[in-house]
DNA sequence: GCCTTTAATCGTAATATTGCAATATACAAA
DNA sequence: TTTGTATATTGCAATATTACGATTAAAGGC
């Protein structure tokens, strides 16, 4: 099939599947850890900075801009890209609620 | 391609999104979630409990288990499955360090 | 106007993922 | 030994993802 069924999980399960998906390729981390890193936006050096083609780190930025955890905005002929720091810390509420489930340690039996 | 191209990446870029790309279906967040709320280890009733076939959850529980997540002890003629902790510990560890990465806010461009 | 630069889009190839029916395997109970 | 129960594996179809060359679009500089 290839097609997740979707409908049969919680709106919150599928929150966190989309947000996980977007971390999912190294080239979105990196994409997301050199924006944090320069801070200041910037534009098409993500294609030097990472070694991919300048077509293949539009579509992971279209993705990551889908989402709404980066932001562009036009300069000129360039376009300047930054983290969106108000749906970064709503997809961090999300996944840290889920990562810091806790187990009570006394029942496992594996 | 559909290919990912890990050798460009370092070593901590690829381990974010190999735990990430776990996350990133709905079927696998329900299971973790299960497990975790179980507590006690359970075997096939993911299958009731979730709405997919027992192939595409045993599928599902393949993956889990390969990336050492939780752990699978055979009981009888079941299976019984259980977060793995000390793994659960390490991924939460590197996620959490990636989603608390932090701008300095005065320096945002759009 | 024309040329250059920068980024998005289109088209396409290669590969990965998801899902399940059918089948196989492993164990226990009768 | 046969039968039933639980899970894994196989094979395959549908769809998604990744990557990039070629092209297009938009803005500036001349």
């Amino acid at each position: 099939m290839g097609l997740a069924k979707t409908e049969i999980f919680t709106d919150q399960q599928n929150q966190i599947a989309i947000f996980a998906k977007a971390f999912g390729h190294p080239a979105r981390v990196a994409i997301l850890q050199h924006l944090f890193k320069i801070n200041a936006c910037i534009c098409g050096d993500l294609v030097d900075e990472i070694g991919l083609a300048q077509p293949t780190i539009s579509q992971h930025l279209k993705e990551l801009k889908h989402l709404g955890l980066i932001k562009g905005s036009v300069e000129g002929t360039s376009v300047c890209y930054c983290i969106s720091p108000e749906k970064w810390t709503q997809m961090k509420t999300v996944m840290t609620q889920f990562l810091n489930q806790d187990l009570q340690d006394d029942k496992q039996c594996c």
